[in-house]
DNA sequence: CTCCAGGGATGAT
DNA sequence: ATCATCCATGGA
């Protein structure tokens, strides 16, 4: 099989798949397996540039959103240690524009779960109910469809490990396939009414919507606040305060880290989570 | 306001 | 080998 090229200057391939984004791309050849949306991919960097197959080089470009301006995102954030520090150790680091079911459905089964239980899931879910695809000899399964889920019982959800999120997925699943909740539509929405709408889905809260935003619908300044990113801010921005509210912490979000929020929080919980001295043990005791 | 649901990887003992 | 811990949403 001969591979394919292009050109991804300022990009981090293993980075970016490991940053807690996505949740299906599996080690493989030297590279990376999995799928874009239904189609099985390949695709292995080789310095500043991309070696894939399996979809076209301006579906791959789309995809790990290569056009993004990361110098001038990186110029945005601001200036203090902490932000500083995340920026050095996520070189490369980009927010990806993932399908909006399949964004928003594993973001449901994500809530109080870890990142190997959510890759879990997903995994299951794709091996059990998405289409089959074949890449390099390697077997991919697509994300299950909103209505292919919508058509199963909540029990053979649950028999995915999603505990009590099964309920919350076969409801969003089952507004999704009827239309009445218009994920494509939705993309003309300002961000404060797709907010709205996103939270109104069964399974879906502020932090959850916020990552669909982020992850689906490219609103870059969405900032989603979890337990890591949460350990951060008030370790670095509220040092000597002991109780922080969550309404401070996001009015101070919203206000501190501007128009690239999103990927300002992406950066700094990366490197809460993989920078080792910066995580939980470090932060607990404060 | 508090409490709880369901579950598997992870790290401590 | 056993045990506590992690964790976001929604309902009681």
């Amino acid at each position: 099989m001969r591979l394919r090229q292009v050109s991804a200057p300022n990009f981090d391939l293993a980075r970016t798949l490991d940053s807690g984004q996505v949740f299906h791309w599996e080690k493989g050849n030297a590279g990376f397996v999995g799928a874009i949306g239904g189609k099985a991919v390949f695709v292995e960097q080789r310095g500043g540039e991309l070696f894939f197959t399996g979809a076209s080089g301006k579906t791959i470009a789309n995809y790990f959103s290569l056009d993004h301006p990361l110098a001038e995102i990186c110029r945005s954030f601001p200036g203090d240690s902490a932000m500083t520090a995340a920026q050095d150790f996520c070189r490369g680091l980009r927010i990806i524009r993932q399908p909006r079911w399949e964004c928003l459905a594993t973001f449901i089964t994500s809530s109080m779960k870890q990142v190997a239980h959510i890759r879990q899931i997903s995994h299951t879910l794709r091996e059990r109910y998405g289409e089959a695809q074949q890449v390099l000899s390697h077997e991919v399964h697509a994300y299950p469809s909103a209505e292919r889920i919508a058509g199963l019982t909540e029990q053979e959800l649950r028999k995915c490990a999603l505990g009590y999120r099964a309920k919350n997925l076969l409801a969003t699943a089952r507004l999704v396939a009827s239309g009445e909740a218009n994920l494509e539509k939705w993309t003309g929405l300002p961000d404060e009414a797709l907010r709205t709408r996103l939270c109104e889905l069964p399974g879906v809260g502020a932090k959850v919507a916020n990552c669909v935003m982020l992850f689906a619908y490219e609103r870059l300044s969405a900032f989603p606040i979890d337990v890591w990113i949460e350990r951060v801010l008030k370790q670095q921005y509220f040092p000597r305060k002991r109780k922080v509210t969550a309404q401070q912490l996001r009015a101070f979000c919203d206000r501190y880290f501007g128009k690239h929020g999103g990927y300002a929080q992406q950066y700094l919980f990366h490197h809460a989570r993989k920078g080792g001295a910066a995580g939980k043990k470090g932060l607990a005791g404060c």
